[in-house]
DNA sequence: GAGTGGTCTAGACCACACG
DNA sequence: GTGTGGTCTAGACCACTCT
């Protein structure tokens, strides 16, 4: 073996190439600022377009990088705490704040995945209802909860089948019939169209799925499938505050 | 305008064709099967090889499919439920069994957002301690585990400033020392060079980073940074044990 | 060596935002 | 309209695994 290998164990460009944005990133820009186009990076760079794009989409994927379809590309502020585990899950509803927002309120069959974890029959249709969830101003996630009827029996059937009245009505109940506990899971998935919409994102972006069992009377009251904004957000769980875990220094030093 | 829309929002090729092969996978294929090579699906949907791989890296980050360089692309088995708030988080240190194994200790400075969460000096070197987790035969995390000196004042200077042996007993100090609580973050993120070794995936992968802090005596003990594979895991916290919320049917049914 | 998935190229056209 | 990122193509070659 005459040939002394220069390259030890040559990385591939993309893998290489978000290394060193990754670095100019850290030094040469602020957060909010605007990067130069595709085209113009790729040409600097000495790669193709889709080699570019290959580390544009892992540093958005790490929340370094904001890209939007006829804007550009962005560099994104640090992530934010979104806390998942607080005592009570937050029932309140309001237009501001940190709380969910309901929606929309429909009555339909649960999926199969859903159907499992609740007390019912497979062809039993349950309450739906969708909530939003805005933290400082950002839709960071859409929720899809999921209640079936015997858990929430003093629902009056006066309100319409229907619409964000209704939608407050059962989370209401749901919050008076008193909840044990709950289970929570946390998994990668993809947004689906609906969901992307809600989220101001494109159909298969990234997303924290957290799905959540509500416990009551030895049963399960109500299944919530939340997708969070895997790109914009950060999970908190535990006793301490929203934003006790942060990335130091510049928060917001955009000028 | 004489031409009415036959396809009102024509959507993207790769999400259509995820979807054709997403039904496909639930109806015709058993897990663990292995699917057609990519430049047959391609010429079989008459879309371009990257346009298929686009479909299936989706599916990939969704946990549906599998694929190894040089073997091929398989169905995957349901998501693994790792349970990730257990009381004492497993100080318990096995070969085998749910727990984390204890592989290497180091000491060094630790990086700068472990550092504003540890209460130290930002040039003091703290022992830094490598687990990997091992859950049914696979391994699905590998954790950095970032222990100042001043949590582990009792550990004996005999053993060497590293390996295995030196690992284990910094854990087992740290244990001894008696835990008031943890907070914990969950966000998305890209596999390291030498995490993505360790889990048996290529450098860029997509993994659950959990984010964890140790807290005794009113300060921060230690601070845990562990990055779970996000194609297999799901990760689950709370009360109930690890299997309570599972996909239904179907465990392991590949022949 | 044969077959697989992984990387890379150099184009083209499309959907969307903004002035 | 102009410029941006998003989609798609038809190739090529590389790294890896298995036999």
């Amino acid at each position: 073996m005459g040939t002394t290998q220069l390259e030890s164990v040559q990385e591939p460009k993309y893998w290489h190439l978000k290394t060193v944005l990754s670095e100019a990133l850290d030094s040469d820009f602020a957060v909010g600022e605007i990067l130069p186009n595709e085209r113009e990076l790729a040409a600097r760079f000495g790669v193709a377009r889709a080699t570019l794009r290959q580390a544009l989409e892992q540093l958005e994927l790490e929340g370094r990088l904001q890209r939007r379809r006829g804007v550009g590309t962005t560099v994104a502020p640090p992530r934010l705490g979104v806390a998942v585990s607080t005592a009570q899950h937050d029932w309140t509803d309001g237009v501001a704040g940190e709380a969910w927002q309901a929606v929309d309120c429909t009555t339909a069959v649960a999926p199969a995945p859903v159907v499992a974890m609740l007390d019912v029959e497979s062809d039993e249709p349950v309450h739906i209802v969708r909530r939003i969830r805005v933290t400082q101003g950002q839709s960071v996630a859409a929720e899809l909860l999921y209640v079936p009827s015997s858990s929430v029996p003093e629902l009056s059937a006066i309100e319409g089948p229907s619409g964000p009245t209704r939608a407050r009505s059962v989370v209401r109940e749901l919050h008076r019939l008193g909840l044990d506990g709950q289970d929570r899971a946390v998994e990668l998935g993809s947004a689906r169209a609906d969901d992307a919409k809600e989220l101001d994102r494109l159909p298969g972006a990234p997303v924290l799925v957290v799905t959540t069992r509500y416990l009551a009377a030895g049963g399960t009251a109500a299944v919530s499938v939340a997708t969070y904004r895997a790109d914009t957000c950060r999970l908190t769980f535990g006793a301490s505050g929203d934003l006790e875990i942060s990335h130091p220094g510049q928060e917001r030093k955009a000028s």
